[in-house]
DNA sequence: CCTCGGCTGTCCGGAAACGGACAGCAGCAA
DNA sequence: TTGCTGCTGTCCGTTTCCGGACAGCCGAGG
Protein backbone atom coordinates (compact mmCIF):
# COMPACT_ATOMS: atom_id res chain seq x y z
CA UNK A 1 0.00 0.00 0.00
CA UNK A 2 1.07 3.14 -0.83
CA UNK A 3 2.58 5.64 2.23
CA UNK A 4 2.48 9.01 0.14
CA UNK A 5 -0.81 11.28 -0.55
CA UNK A 6 -1.88 14.31 1.05
CA UNK A 7 -4.42 14.14 3.58
CA UNK A 8 -6.88 16.75 4.97
CA UNK A 9 -7.81 16.47 8.49
CA UNK A 10 -11.20 18.02 9.77
CA UNK A 11 -11.33 17.91 13.74
CA UNK A 12 -12.61 20.98 16.02
CA UNK A 13 -11.27 19.30 19.22
CA UNK A 14 -7.30 19.96 19.00
CA UNK A 15 -5.76 17.36 21.20
CA UNK A 16 -7.86 14.87 18.60
CA UNK A 17 -6.72 16.49 15.88
CA UNK A 18 -2.58 16.38 17.44
CA UNK A 19 -3.71 12.39 17.87
CA UNK A 20 -4.53 12.19 14.62
CA UNK A 21 -1.76 14.19 12.89
CA UNK A 22 0.60 12.13 14.92
CA UNK A 23 -0.85 9.09 13.92
CA UNK A 24 -1.06 9.62 10.09
CA UNK A 25 2.00 11.74 9.80
CA UNK A 26 4.47 8.73 9.09
CA UNK A 27 2.01 7.05 6.53
CA UNK A 28 1.41 9.54 4.20
CA UNK A 29 3.63 12.33 2.51
CA UNK A 30 2.10 15.43 3.71
CA UNK A 31 -1.22 16.16 6.45
CA UNK A 32 -3.07 19.19 6.65
CA UNK A 33 -5.11 20.76 9.20
CA UNK A 34 -8.34 22.58 10.17
CA UNK A 35 -10.41 22.62 12.78
CA UNK A 36 -14.03 23.45 11.32
CA UNK A 37 -15.51 23.63 7.36
CA UNK A 38 -15.31 27.27 6.88
CA UNK A 39 -13.08 27.81 3.89
CA UNK A 40 -13.04 24.26 3.13
CA UNK A 41 -14.18 24.94 -0.43
CA UNK A 42 -11.66 27.29 -1.13
CA UNK A 43 -8.78 24.56 0.15
CA UNK A 44 -10.48 21.75 -1.89
CA UNK A 45 -9.84 23.95 -5.42
CA UNK A 46 -6.55 25.31 -3.55
CA UNK A 47 -4.72 22.50 -2.84
CA UNK A 48 -4.58 19.43 -4.80
CA UNK A 49 -6.00 16.30 -1.92
CA UNK A 50 -5.77 12.67 -1.98
CA UNK A 51 -8.00 11.99 0.91
CA UNK A 52 -10.02 13.96 3.58
CA UNK A 53 -10.14 12.90 7.19
CA UNK A 54 -13.66 14.17 8.76
CA UNK A 55 -14.76 14.82 11.83
CA UNK A 56 -18.58 14.63 12.15
CA UNK A 57 -20.06 17.02 14.82
CA UNK A 58 -17.88 20.65 14.86
CA UNK A 59 -20.54 22.84 16.57
CA UNK A 60 -20.33 22.75 20.22
CA UNK A 61 -22.87 19.95 22.05
CA UNK A 62 -23.83 18.46 18.60
CA UNK A 63 -23.38 14.87 18.57
CA UNK A 64 -26.18 13.96 15.55
CA UNK A 65 -23.29 14.50 13.18
CA UNK A 66 -25.22 16.86 10.65
CA UNK A 67 -21.64 19.14 9.72
CA UNK A 68 -20.11 15.63 9.22
CA UNK A 69 -22.71 14.86 6.22
CA UNK A 70 -22.92 18.65 5.47
CA UNK A 71 -19.07 18.67 4.59
CA UNK A 72 -19.36 15.36 2.93
CA UNK A 73 -21.36 16.70 0.56
CA UNK A 74 -19.78 19.81 -0.08
CA UNK A 75 -16.72 17.58 -0.83
CA UNK A 76 -18.57 15.14 -2.63
CA UNK A 77 -19.95 18.33 -5.06
CA UNK A 78 -16.47 19.60 -5.49
CA UNK A 79 -14.73 16.68 -6.49
CA UNK A 80 -16.37 13.75 -6.21
CA UNK A 81 -13.49 11.57 -6.77
CA UNK A 82 -11.96 12.26 -3.55
CA UNK A 83 -12.65 9.74 -1.02
CA UNK A 84 -14.29 10.74 2.61
CA UNK A 85 -13.42 9.09 5.65
CA UNK A 86 -16.39 10.22 8.78
CA UNK A 87 -15.06 9.55 12.57
CA UNK A 88 -17.28 10.07 15.40
CA UNK A 89 -17.91 9.35 18.68
CA UNK A 90 -21.19 9.15 18.96
CA UNK A 91 -21.89 7.76 16.15
CA UNK A 92 -24.77 4.30 16.06
CA UNK A 93 -25.33 1.76 12.97
CA UNK A 94 -27.80 4.27 11.58
CA UNK A 95 -25.85 7.07 11.24
CA UNK A 96 -22.62 4.82 10.15
CA UNK A 97 -25.31 3.41 7.31
CA UNK A 98 -26.20 6.65 6.37
CA UNK A 99 -22.82 8.33 5.84
CA UNK A 100 -22.11 5.78 3.30
CA UNK A 101 -25.33 5.51 1.88
CA UNK A 102 -24.36 8.81 1.31
CA UNK A 103 -20.51 8.47 -0.48
CA UNK A 104 -17.99 8.25 2.60
CA UNK A 105 -15.48 6.11 2.19
CA UNK A 106 -15.47 4.77 5.44
CA UNK A 107 -16.66 5.64 9.11
CA UNK A 108 -14.07 5.25 12.41
CA UNK A 109 -15.42 4.99 15.46
CA UNK A 110 -13.43 7.78 18.00
CA UNK A 111 -11.74 6.67 20.17
CA UNK A 112 -9.88 4.73 16.96
CA UNK A 113 -7.37 2.11 16.98
CA UNK A 114 -4.16 3.59 15.23
CA UNK A 115 -3.73 1.02 13.26
CA UNK A 116 -7.38 0.86 11.57
CA UNK A 117 -7.35 4.76 11.41
CA UNK A 118 -4.19 4.48 8.80
CA UNK A 119 -5.48 1.92 7.26
CA UNK A 120 -8.57 3.27 6.94
CA UNK A 121 -6.80 6.54 5.24
CA UNK A 122 -4.35 4.55 3.17
CA UNK A 123 -7.45 2.48 1.78
CA UNK A 124 -9.03 5.84 1.00
CA UNK A 125 -6.18 7.48 -0.64
CA UNK A 126 -5.64 4.26 -2.77
CA UNK A 127 -9.69 4.48 -3.38
CA UNK A 128 -9.47 8.70 -4.87
CA UNK A 129 -6.11 6.90 -6.87
CA UNK A 130 -7.98 4.34 -8.41
CA UNK A 131 -11.06 6.88 -9.30
CA UNK A 132 -9.31 9.05 -10.97
CA UNK A 133 -7.04 6.25 -13.12
CA UNK A 134 -10.04 5.09 -14.39
CA UNK A 135 -11.54 8.68 -14.95
CA UNK A 136 -9.55 9.93 -17.82
CA UNK A 137 -9.84 7.40 -20.77
CA UNK A 138 -8.99 7.11 -24.06
CA UNK A 139 -12.56 7.41 -26.22
CA UNK A 140 -11.10 4.53 -28.02
CA UNK A 141 -10.86 1.98 -24.46
CA UNK A 142 -14.22 3.79 -23.55
CA UNK A 143 -15.81 2.01 -26.00
CA UNK A 144 -13.88 -0.90 -26.70
CA UNK A 145 -14.70 -1.65 -22.18
CA UNK A 146 -18.26 -1.05 -23.24
CA UNK A 147 -18.62 -3.15 -26.30
CA UNK A 148 -17.06 -6.32 -23.76
CA UNK A 149 -19.88 -5.24 -21.22
CA UNK A 150 -22.37 -5.68 -24.19
CA UNK A 151 -21.41 -8.81 -25.41
CA UNK A 152 -20.92 -10.60 -22.18
CA UNK A 153 -24.76 -9.27 -21.01
CA UNK A 154 -25.77 -10.57 -24.37
CA UNK A 155 -23.84 -13.48 -24.16
CA UNK A 156 -21.81 -13.72 -27.13
CA UNK A 157 -24.58 -13.41 -29.89
CA UNK A 158 -23.27 -10.89 -32.00
CA UNK A 159 -26.49 -9.86 -34.02
CA UNK A 160 -28.10 -9.06 -30.17
CA UNK A 161 -25.42 -6.98 -29.05
CA UNK A 162 -25.04 -4.91 -31.95
CA UNK A 163 -28.73 -3.51 -32.27
CA UNK A 164 -28.74 -3.04 -28.42
CA UNK A 165 -25.66 -1.26 -29.18
CA UNK A 166 -27.79 0.60 -31.79
CA UNK A 167 -25.32 -0.04 -34.28
CA UNK A 168 -25.64 -2.66 -37.73
CA UNK A 169 -24.41 -6.13 -37.47
CA UNK A 170 -21.50 -5.52 -39.75
CA UNK A 171 -20.36 -2.17 -37.68
CA UNK A 172 -20.09 -4.24 -34.44
CA UNK A 173 -18.32 -6.83 -36.81
CA UNK A 174 -15.66 -4.47 -37.70
CA UNK A 175 -15.29 -2.81 -34.18
CA UNK A 176 -15.01 -5.80 -32.67
CA UNK A 177 -11.70 -6.78 -34.68
CA UNK A 178 -10.14 -3.79 -34.47
CA UNK A 179 -10.46 -3.92 -30.48
CA UNK A 180 -9.01 -7.66 -31.53
CA UNK A 181 -11.36 -9.65 -29.88
CA UNK B 1 -42.34 5.43 -5.60
CA UNK B 2 -43.22 2.06 -7.55
CA UNK B 3 -44.65 -1.01 -4.95
CA UNK B 4 -44.12 -3.77 -8.00
CA UNK B 5 -40.99 -5.72 -8.07
CA UNK B 6 -39.80 -9.37 -7.02
CA UNK B 7 -37.68 -9.33 -3.87
CA UNK B 8 -36.16 -12.69 -2.06
CA UNK B 9 -36.52 -13.27 1.89
CA UNK B 10 -33.67 -15.13 2.71
CA UNK B 11 -33.92 -15.50 6.92
CA UNK B 12 -33.50 -18.91 8.90
CA UNK B 13 -36.01 -18.27 11.53
CA UNK B 14 -39.42 -19.07 10.41
CA UNK B 15 -41.35 -16.28 12.51
CA UNK B 16 -39.11 -13.69 11.74
CA UNK B 17 -39.05 -14.49 7.85
CA UNK B 18 -42.87 -14.64 7.88
CA UNK B 19 -43.33 -11.05 9.45
CA UNK B 20 -41.40 -10.03 7.23
CA UNK B 21 -42.90 -11.57 4.21
CA UNK B 22 -46.13 -9.96 5.76
CA UNK B 23 -44.56 -6.37 6.34
CA UNK B 24 -43.48 -6.52 2.36
CA UNK B 25 -46.39 -8.24 0.77
CA UNK B 26 -48.70 -5.35 0.11
CA UNK B 27 -45.67 -3.14 -0.89
CA UNK B 28 -44.26 -5.36 -3.54
CA UNK B 29 -45.45 -7.56 -6.69
CA UNK B 30 -44.16 -10.70 -5.36
CA UNK B 31 -41.75 -12.27 -2.39
CA UNK B 32 -40.21 -15.43 -2.54
CA UNK B 33 -38.44 -17.02 0.60
CA UNK B 34 -35.74 -19.19 1.57
CA UNK B 35 -34.08 -20.67 4.86
CA UNK B 36 -30.83 -21.26 4.14
CA UNK B 37 -28.33 -19.75 1.09
CA UNK B 38 -28.20 -23.65 -0.32
CA UNK B 39 -29.03 -23.57 -3.88
CA UNK B 40 -29.23 -19.68 -3.88
CA UNK B 41 -27.11 -19.17 -7.23
CA UNK B 42 -29.70 -21.28 -8.81
CA UNK B 43 -32.64 -19.35 -7.48
CA UNK B 44 -30.88 -16.20 -8.73
CA UNK B 45 -30.65 -17.39 -12.42
CA UNK B 46 -34.09 -19.26 -12.56
CA UNK B 47 -35.78 -15.91 -11.36
CA UNK B 48 -35.46 -12.25 -12.46
CA UNK B 49 -35.34 -10.91 -8.79
CA UNK B 50 -35.66 -7.00 -8.38
CA UNK B 51 -33.72 -6.79 -5.12
CA UNK B 52 -32.79 -9.53 -2.38
CA UNK B 53 -33.20 -9.49 1.77
CA UNK B 54 -30.88 -10.99 3.45
CA UNK B 55 -29.91 -12.01 7.10
CA UNK B 56 -26.68 -12.45 7.86
CA UNK B 57 -26.62 -15.82 10.61
CA UNK B 58 -27.92 -18.77 9.09
CA UNK B 59 -25.83 -21.67 11.04
CA UNK B 60 -27.26 -21.77 14.34
CA UNK B 61 -25.34 -19.26 17.18
CA UNK B 62 -23.91 -17.85 14.60
CA UNK B 63 -23.82 -14.19 15.17
CA UNK B 64 -20.72 -12.09 12.80
CA UNK B 65 -22.16 -12.22 9.91
CA UNK B 66 -20.27 -14.37 7.57
CA UNK B 67 -22.78 -16.30 6.13
CA UNK B 68 -24.32 -13.04 5.46
CA UNK B 69 -21.42 -11.61 3.80
CA UNK B 70 -20.69 -15.00 1.65
CA UNK B 71 -24.02 -14.87 0.16
CA UNK B 72 -23.54 -10.91 -0.35
CA UNK B 73 -20.32 -12.03 -2.30
CA UNK B 74 -22.35 -14.48 -4.19
CA UNK B 75 -25.02 -12.35 -5.34
CA UNK B 76 -22.64 -9.70 -6.33
CA UNK B 77 -20.99 -12.39 -8.50
CA UNK B 78 -23.98 -13.28 -10.18
CA UNK B 79 -25.93 -10.31 -10.78
CA UNK B 80 -23.98 -6.82 -9.97
CA UNK B 81 -26.75 -4.89 -10.73
CA UNK B 82 -29.38 -6.57 -7.70
CA UNK B 83 -29.38 -4.74 -4.56
CA UNK B 84 -28.87 -6.68 -1.51
CA UNK B 85 -30.32 -5.52 1.84
CA UNK B 86 -28.83 -6.97 4.96
CA UNK B 87 -30.43 -7.24 8.22
CA UNK B 88 -29.15 -8.71 11.80
CA UNK B 89 -29.63 -8.99 15.55
CA UNK B 90 -26.18 -8.50 16.29
CA UNK B 91 -24.95 -6.12 14.12
CA UNK B 92 -22.42 -3.19 15.15
CA UNK B 93 -20.99 -0.41 13.63
CA UNK B 94 -17.75 -2.53 12.61
CA UNK B 95 -20.30 -5.13 10.88
CA UNK B 96 -22.08 -2.65 9.16
CA UNK B 97 -19.26 -0.79 7.89
CA UNK B 98 -17.96 -3.55 6.24
CA UNK B 99 -20.74 -4.62 4.65
CA UNK B 100 -21.77 -1.56 2.62
CA UNK B 101 -18.20 -1.16 1.77
CA UNK B 102 -18.86 -4.76 0.37
CA UNK B 103 -21.80 -3.26 -1.88
CA UNK B 104 -24.62 -4.12 0.63
CA UNK B 105 -27.39 -1.63 -0.23
CA UNK B 106 -28.24 -1.07 3.02
CA UNK B 107 -28.31 -2.56 6.16
CA UNK B 108 -31.31 -2.82 8.81
CA UNK B 109 -31.13 -3.89 12.60
CA UNK B 110 -33.72 -6.55 13.75
CA UNK B 111 -35.96 -5.63 15.28
CA UNK B 112 -37.01 -3.50 12.72
CA UNK B 113 -39.43 -1.19 12.58
CA UNK B 114 -41.86 -2.31 9.45
CA UNK B 115 -41.89 1.15 7.72
CA UNK B 116 -38.03 1.67 7.74
CA UNK B 117 -37.80 -2.26 6.39
CA UNK B 118 -40.41 -1.60 3.14
CA UNK B 119 -38.27 1.46 2.91
CA UNK B 120 -35.18 -0.34 2.46
CA UNK B 121 -36.67 -3.06 0.44
CA UNK B 122 -38.30 -0.24 -2.06
CA UNK B 123 -35.35 1.75 -2.47
CA UNK B 124 -33.26 -1.30 -3.05
CA UNK B 125 -35.75 -2.10 -5.66
CA UNK B 126 -35.12 1.54 -6.94
CA UNK B 127 -31.65 1.28 -6.76
CA UNK B 128 -31.68 -2.41 -9.11
CA UNK B 129 -33.45 -0.81 -11.61
CA UNK B 130 -31.55 2.14 -12.01
CA UNK B 131 -28.29 0.36 -12.30
CA UNK B 132 -29.89 -2.11 -14.97
CA UNK B 133 -30.95 0.56 -16.70
CA UNK B 134 -27.91 2.54 -16.89
CA UNK B 135 -26.11 -0.40 -17.84
CA UNK B 136 -27.80 -0.56 -21.53
CA UNK B 137 -26.99 2.12 -23.49
CA UNK B 138 -26.44 2.97 -26.88
CA UNK B 139 -22.77 2.95 -27.90
CA UNK B 140 -23.60 6.85 -29.11
CA UNK B 141 -25.09 7.90 -25.93
CA UNK B 142 -22.05 6.20 -24.15
CA UNK B 143 -19.75 8.02 -26.09
CA UNK B 144 -21.79 11.27 -26.02
CA UNK B 145 -21.25 11.05 -22.05
CA UNK B 146 -17.68 10.49 -22.36
CA UNK B 147 -17.49 13.53 -24.26
CA UNK B 148 -19.55 15.65 -21.96
CA UNK B 149 -17.49 14.69 -18.90
CA UNK B 150 -14.12 15.29 -20.28
CA UNK B 151 -15.01 18.44 -21.42
CA UNK B 152 -16.34 19.04 -18.10
CA UNK B 153 -12.93 18.00 -16.56
CA UNK B 154 -11.16 20.07 -19.04
CA UNK B 155 -13.25 23.08 -18.62
CA UNK B 156 -14.30 23.65 -21.78
CA UNK B 157 -11.01 23.71 -23.81
CA UNK B 158 -11.43 21.57 -26.60
CA UNK B 159 -7.78 21.27 -27.83
CA UNK B 160 -7.23 19.55 -24.50
CA UNK B 161 -9.92 17.72 -24.30
CA UNK B 162 -9.52 15.94 -27.76
CA UNK B 163 -5.94 15.08 -27.48
CA UNK B 164 -6.93 13.34 -23.55
CA UNK B 165 -9.63 11.37 -25.66
CA UNK B 166 -7.10 10.39 -28.05
CA UNK B 167 -8.40 11.98 -31.16
CA UNK B 168 -7.55 15.04 -33.27
CA UNK B 169 -9.44 18.57 -32.75
CA UNK B 170 -11.55 18.83 -35.74
CA UNK B 171 -12.80 15.38 -34.85
CA UNK B 172 -13.70 15.83 -31.48
CA UNK B 173 -15.47 19.17 -32.93
CA UNK B 174 -17.43 17.06 -35.03
CA UNK B 175 -18.89 14.38 -32.56
CA UNK B 176 -19.85 17.44 -30.53
CA UNK B 177 -22.25 19.07 -33.51
CA UNK B 178 -23.31 15.52 -34.44
CA UNK B 179 -24.41 15.30 -30.60
CA UNK B 180 -25.47 18.59 -30.68
CA UNK B 181 -23.29 20.77 -27.52
C1' DC C 1 1.56 50.00 -30.98
C1' DC C 2 2.75 45.13 -32.86
C1' DT C 3 4.00 40.43 -32.39
C1' DC C 4 3.53 35.98 -30.46
C1' DG C 5 1.24 31.87 -28.62
C1' DG C 6 -2.70 29.28 -28.27
C1' DC C 7 -7.07 28.73 -29.07
C1' DT C 8 -11.36 28.33 -32.27
C1' DG C 9 -14.01 27.32 -36.45
C1' DT C 10 -13.93 25.62 -41.26
C1' DC C 11 -12.37 23.46 -45.74
C1' DC C 12 -11.10 19.48 -48.72
C1' DG C 13 -8.87 15.31 -50.79
C1' DG C 14 -7.88 10.85 -49.15
C1' DA C 15 -9.14 7.08 -46.11
C1' DA C 16 -12.15 4.41 -43.37
C1' DA C 17 -16.71 2.99 -41.92
C1' DC C 18 -21.31 2.18 -43.27
C1' DG C 19 -25.12 -1.26 -44.03
C1' DG C 20 -27.76 -3.98 -47.46
C1' DA C 21 -27.04 -8.24 -49.55
C1' DC C 22 -25.39 -12.89 -50.22
C1' DA C 23 -23.74 -17.52 -49.05
C1' DG C 24 -22.89 -20.91 -45.53
C1' DC C 25 -24.04 -23.35 -41.49
C1' DA C 26 -26.29 -25.41 -37.44
C1' DG C 27 -30.67 -26.73 -35.07
C1' DC C 28 -35.29 -28.13 -35.36
C1' DA C 29 -39.93 -29.42 -36.98
C1' DA C 30 -42.69 -31.49 -40.37
C1' DT D 1 -35.30 -35.95 -46.29
C1' DT D 2 -36.94 -31.03 -47.06
C1' DG D 3 -37.93 -26.57 -45.51
C1' DC D 4 -37.54 -23.01 -42.24
C1' DT D 5 -35.28 -20.03 -38.83
C1' DG D 6 -31.67 -17.40 -37.09
C1' DC D 7 -27.24 -16.94 -36.73
C1' DT D 8 -22.28 -15.99 -38.70
C1' DG D 9 -18.73 -14.18 -41.84
C1' DT D 10 -17.73 -11.48 -45.98
C1' DC D 11 -18.24 -8.39 -50.15
C1' DC D 12 -18.79 -3.81 -52.35
C1' DG D 13 -20.72 0.73 -53.78
C1' DT D 14 -21.87 4.64 -51.12
C1' DT D 15 -21.56 7.57 -47.37
C1' DT D 16 -19.26 9.44 -43.68
C1' DC D 17 -15.25 10.60 -41.12
C1' DC D 18 -10.48 11.73 -40.84
C1' DG D 19 -6.78 15.16 -39.85
C1' DG D 20 -3.49 18.54 -41.93
C1' DA D 21 -3.93 23.11 -43.17
C1' DC D 22 -5.60 27.85 -43.19
C1' DA D 23 -7.73 32.10 -41.41
C1' DG D 24 -9.54 34.62 -37.54
C1' DC D 25 -9.67 35.85 -32.79
C1' DC D 26 -8.28 37.18 -28.14
C1' DG D 27 -4.99 38.12 -24.25
C1' DA D 28 -0.11 38.51 -22.61
C1' DG D 29 4.29 40.62 -23.03
C1' DG D 30 7.63 43.32 -25.28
Amino acid sequence: MSNDGVVLIIEDDVDVLRAARVALQPHVHRVETATSAEGLRESLQATPLDAVLLDMNFTRGARNGADGLDALALVREVDPTLAVVLMTAYGGVALAVDSLKRGAADFVLKPWRNEALVEAVLRAIELTRTKRGSEALDLETIERQAIEKALARHAGNISLTASALGLSRPALYRRMSKHGL
